[in-house]
RNA sequence: GGGCCCGUAGCUUAGACAGGUGGAGCACCCGGCUGAUAACCGGGAGGUCCUGCGUUCGAAUCGCAGCGGGCCCA
């Protein structure tokens, strides 16, 4: 049997029950089993980065994710599922490091790299699980206990297959290249790790003298003094128009200088020369025979030996000096033009940013450290023009926070540059949700797409599975473990990590030893298999050819040049195509000011805050209505706590029948809706087609994956159709006491509506989904399925929808409200009825929804009668005033218009509006006897509202509500008064429902009481009194005495049970 | 500096693709109901639709330019 429930929606104690019994019953195992013959669907899960914590962004990603995958369960989809966990790379090391004190990676290998790697490996595992139980909180069904890890030797093998894919198609390389490069964690950084914040740096000009012209210097700028003595170039753009110019410094001397022309100025207020003669103008073309001294020779004894020649280089702006200094060693256009003009590649700056031997003077210095010295030293030589700060962005290491440099290193590389084009016409026959995320921004990024650097100089990742030959230099690039195994002496229970790997040679075929480059790959290379990891591929390749590519996916727009393009680089190494047929792009959590929530601004709502104080489905609920999934999200308490009233609501409108049903023993399985067809009422045709409209809704909003449209028409359904109007439609049938057809049809109809709707709530509000099914359908039905995510997604019901009463039924709501307004005007409150309500419609529509819903329309008005006049018809009951129009009498009768206006205030409203409707015109006789014309523009016209009449506008028309006072009216209007003050005792007393009671009353005005007095029986039916005595002298007693005032006339009630 | 998204009432938003008198919710004020009751419901007030220019009979909506915010990039 259905239960009675509580008061309150307690989501905690809900969400603590359901809890338990999907772990009883292993519900999501079974639902999965349950659904293994439907369509298939791939899911991929985005892994995130075991950090230890969830945010609020991270419970949007999988609160989507499981409200989508939900769904398409009860849709009949067979879901693969498995949750991914991201446990390598630098962000772990780096926690670990703090937490064993290290400061450098010398620390590391004086604790043995086994060691650091354990601590690794139980650290992301510890963090694993913790994450594991924050995501179960918000009731997210993923494959949690098959979760794929990156660090678990088949994921491992899945890297390493797909390097030797590279390596076969020729997309491997390896070589010198400038990257980002962190020189605390001394590892080169993907542009993706990459962060950019504002930074103080120098901002200094500086002279290059040139060689073979007396007095003569190339003026660079740079905000990075430090590769000055790394400076083995300048480049200059072959079309600008350059300069050599005469110029007068501070002290009185002069030097020829040679910068860009229209720069001139600007350079040397800079410097504060005070006067110049332009000696000639030439093309930056024309400058490549030139050739200068480095700057710094005398200190960097190698930098004498080198040859420094001005080159051409497209990429040179209008902007400083356009001279553009260049250290092929530490910028990547730098390298470009070095490579191109074969430069030498000198960099005399180590892993850890200090100089190297080679840097002379300057060796073991910090480079940072050394910006001072060099620009002293430049100030020495007479070779600064100027010096200032400059603020600007700058790039950052996005886990320690170091400012990167740039660092030409031996890398390895996936070339996918090359691969740009076919990645293009990828990405078109992907479908992505909103479609900009493809067509604009994906496809933006891609196009800037250089080769990927995915080595790494670091411990903790997968190892690069390169093997080179000491002797012979050959490379080999082993594609799984197995190989591994069968090519060296490495044993079955070989970890695949470092320092394990590392200590496994091959043998060459020259006779030489083979061993392992020592770095790891790039995090980003992990996630980027995570399609065909899951899968198990390359290990078993049965689940990857029935299910790969992916069907859906989803992630926030930060994987544009994350997750979203990692996959796709990989997946067009591995399988030239792309690795997912559609993707939803959301967006991101911001504070209450739209600002991003960070740490250190201290602006961060975390998931299980939320969660403590609303519960889990009030977040999910939020989180998924607040916004479209695309649009950024501004966190709102106050919404929050919006949404947690609706359900509520929600949770009182499912609570409101369930004791009748109970006291009457209501068993659904033996009411059907066919059963009670016949005294199903308009209002219950209503609901039910009410409730089909909201499924077709939800379809077509969860088609386009318009997880907030979707919530807010069910949202609307409860609040507007359910609760505000069907609930207050059909409470005096739920009283019935007898055994009443009428009363089980609202049984019958509210059964049907809430089993529906909690299917419907289902992928969003999981809990208080299975909270309610498990008391309406599992305690009714012996056979009911387990859980409520077993449950067929509703579909519609053509018999049902009936889209004619649904538009009646909103204009005859909208007259409602109207007659509401009009009630306020006359201070008539609800409980006193009028004796009728005229309505003037605009067209025909208002009079069928009348006529199709009268009962409804009075009984939410408390009119006894309605009139419905015709369209255009005006309510004869209405008087008409004419009010004269100045500006449209003046200018005709001149001097004569104050009596035209009076003539106008004293005729025939109504002939005189009927005359002049449409352009007519019409004669009004003036106080000296003449007649005039007076046309449309001279006249307007109010309605004149008789007394006790007030109206309101609605969309389709007028109402007038009439509150003209009659006896009757008056006898009901007091007689409810007395009803609701007893009423309001027998609660306060808390008698039982139908417990009887007898009432004394005493009302101190004769009038009113005569009034009263003509519904007695009625009263006492009403309060269900066996003995009432009202009078003016009657002694009043009882449990309970109280005096009210009513209207200004004082009554005294006294209430007894018996 | 570039790409994409966003800008509508004090706050959160619908409407924009397809031009035709801008609709809600919260908060606020006033009221109703009283067998959903520490619940529920009605009404009111509140708009330079970011700004400017343009297209059009007509622009929140289309175009251009700018301003502000977010993400990403340089």
């Amino acid at each position: 049997m259905i239960k009675e429930i509580t008061n309150q929606y307690d989501a905690n104690d809900i969400e603590k029950r359901v809890h338990a019994f999907w772990q009883e019953i292993d519900a999501y195992s079974k639902v999965r089993e349950f659904r293994k013959g439907g369509k298939k669907l791939f899911f991929v899960d985005g892994p995130p980065y075991t950090t230890g914590n969830i945010h609020l962004g991270t419970a949007w990603n999988k609160i989507i994710k499981d409200s989508i995958l939900r769904y398409r369960s009860m849709n009949n989809h067979a879901i693969i599922d498995r949750a991914g966990w991201d446990m390598h790379g630098l962000p772990i090391e780096v926690k670990v490091e703090g937490v064993l004190g290290f400061k450098s990676k010398k620390d590391i290998e004086t604790y043995g790299v086994g060691n650091f790697i354990e601590k690794c490996k139980e650290f992301a595992l510890n963090q694993k699980d913790d994450m594991t139980g924050q995501f179960n909180t918000l009731g997210v069904w993923l494959d949690w206990k098959d979760p794929y890890m990156t660090l678990r030797d088949e994921y491992i093998e899945a890297a390493w297959w797909t390097l030797k894919q590279a390596q076969e198609k020729n997309l491997l390389e390896q070589g010198k290249r400038v990257v980002n490069w962190c020189p605390r964690c001394e590892t080169a950084i993907a542009d993706s790790e990459v962060e950019y914040d504002d930074r103080t740096d120098p901002s200094i000009y500086v002279k290059f003298k040139l060689k073979g012209e007396e007095n003569t210097y190339l003026v660079i700028w740079t905000t990075t003094p430090w590769t000055i003595p790394s400076n083995m170039a300048v480049a200059v753009h072959p079309s600008f128009e350059y300069s050599k110019i005469r110029a007068t410094a501070p002290d009185g001397h002069e030097e020829n200088l040679i910068l860009a022309s229209e720069l001139v100025n600007d350079v040397l207020r800079k410097g504060k020369y005070t006067d110049y003669d332009v000696l000639e103008t030439m093309l930056g073309e024309d400058l490549t025979k030139l050739s200068y001294e480095h700057p710094l020779a005398d200190l960097v004894p190698k930098q004498a030996k080198f040859e420094h020649n001005v080159y051409l280089a497209d990429y040179v702006t209008a902007e400083n000096t356009g001279c553009v200094h260049i250290a092929p060693g530490h910028g990547m256009d730098d390298f470009d033009v070095g490579v191109k003009n074969d430069i030498p590649i000198f960099c005399p700056v180590g892993s850890n940013g200090s100089y190297t031997e080679e840097a002379g003077k300057y060796a073991g210095m910090n480079i940072i450290d050394a910006n001072m010295i060099v620009i002293e030293d430049l100030k020495e030589r007479g070779l600064l023009l100027s010096e200032k700060k400059i603020t600007h962005r700058y790039g950052h290491c996005w886990r320690c926070n170091t400012p990167i440099i740039y660092l030409a290193t031996e890398q390895w590389f996936l070339k996918i540059s090359e691969l740009k084009e076919s990645m293009l016409a990828e990405i078109k026959k992907v479908d992505w949700y909103p479609d900009w995320a493809g067509s604009a921004r994906f496809k933006d990024w891609v196009e800037g797409a250089r080769d990927w650097c995915i080595s790494r100089q670091r411990y903790w990742g997968i190892p690069i599975p390169v093997w080179k030959c000491s002797t012979c230099g050959t490379l080999d690039v082993i594609g799984t473990k197995d190989e591994l195994i069968e090519r060296s002496d490495a044993y079955e229970t070989i970890e695949l990590h470092r320092p394990y790997v590392d200590k496994i040679t091959i043998k060459c075929e020259c006779g030489g030893i083979m061993s392992r480059v020592e770095d790891v790959f790039d995090v980003w290379f992990d996630s980027a298999v995570a399609s065909w990891a899951t899968l198990k591929y390359p290990h078993t390749k049965e689940s990857f050819e029935e299910n790969w590519p992916a069907d859906f996916i989803t992630e926030g727009h930060d994987q544009t040049r994350g997750w979203f393009y990692s996959q796709l680089g990989a997946s067009m190494v591995a399988f030239g195509k792309a690795p997912y047929k559609s993707v939803l792009m959301h967006g991101f959590t911001l504070d209450k000011d739209g600002k991003k929530m960070s740490k250190s601004v201290g602006n961060v709502v975390e998931p299980h805050e939320v969660i403590g104080k609303y519960g889990a489905d009030t977040l999910r609920a939020y989180i998924l209505s607040a916004s479209a999934p695309w649009d950024d999200l501004k966190f709102l308490w106050e919404e929050v706590a919006t949404v947690h009233r609706t359900m509520n609501i929600f949770w009182n409108v499912y609570r409101f029948p369930l004791p009748y049903m109970a006291l009457d023993n209501f068993d659904p399985k033996k009411v059907s809706l066919e059963s009670v067809s016949e005294h199903l009422r308009k209002e219950d045709r209503w609901i039910l087609s009410r409730m089909q409209s909201v499924i077709s809704d939800v379809d077509s909003a969860m088609e386009e994956y318009a997880l907030h449209k979707a919530m807010r028409s069910i949202t609307e359904f409860i609040l507007e159709d359910l609760s505000r109007w069907y609930i207050q439609l059909i409470r005096p049938r739920t009283w019935i006491e007898a055994e009443d057809p009428d009363k089980l049809a609202v049984y019958r109809v509210l059964y049907d509506v809430f089993v529906t709707t909690t299917k419907l709530i289902a992928p969003f509000m999981p809990h208080l989904a299975e909270e309610m099914y498990t008391n309406l359908v599992k305690n009714v039905e012996g056979d009911a399925l387990e859980t409520v995510h077993m449950c067929d997604w509703p579909v519609v019901d053509d018999s049902l929808v009936d889209k004619d009463l649904e538009a009646h039924m909103e204009t005859v709501r909208s007259i409602v409200e109207s007659s509401s307004n009009a009630r306020q005007k006359v201070a008539r409150k609800l409980r006193w009825p009028v004796s009728r309500i005229v309505v003037t419609p605009k067209d025909e529509q208002i009079g069928a929804a009348i006529d199709d819903l009268r009962g409804v329309l009075m009984g939410q008005t408390n009119a006894k009668d309605v009139v419905v006049l015709d369209v255009g018809e005006y309510w004869d009951e209405l008087g008409v005033e004419a009010i004269p129009n100045p500006s449209g009498i003046g200018p005709v009768f001149k001097g004569d218009a104050g009596k035209v206006t009076a003539a106008i205030q004293q005729a025939d409203a109504v002939a005189l509006k009927s005359a002049v409707a449409d352009g007519g015109e019409f004669e009004v006789t003036l106080a000296d006897g003449t007649s005039v014309t007076v046309t449309e523009k001279m006249v307007n016209f109010e309605e004149i509202i008789p007394e006790s009449v007030a109206s309101a506008e609605f969309a389709g028309g007028m109402v007038y509500v009439d509150a003209k006072l009659t006896r009757e009216i008056e006898s009901e209007g007091y007689s409810r008064e007395v009803i609701r003050r007893v009423q309001d005792m027998r609660k306060e007393l808390d008698l039982i429902v139908d417990e009887n009671i007898k009432a004394f009353i005493r009302i101190d005005d004769e009038r009113i009481l005569d009034l009263v007095m003509d519904l007695e029986a009625f009263i006492a039916k009403e309060v269900r009194a066996d003995l009432l005595v009202i009078g003016l002298d009657v002694e009043v007693t009882g449990t309970l005495v109280k005096d009210w005032d009513v209207e200004g006339v004082s009554m005294h009630v006294g209430i007894s049970p018996l």
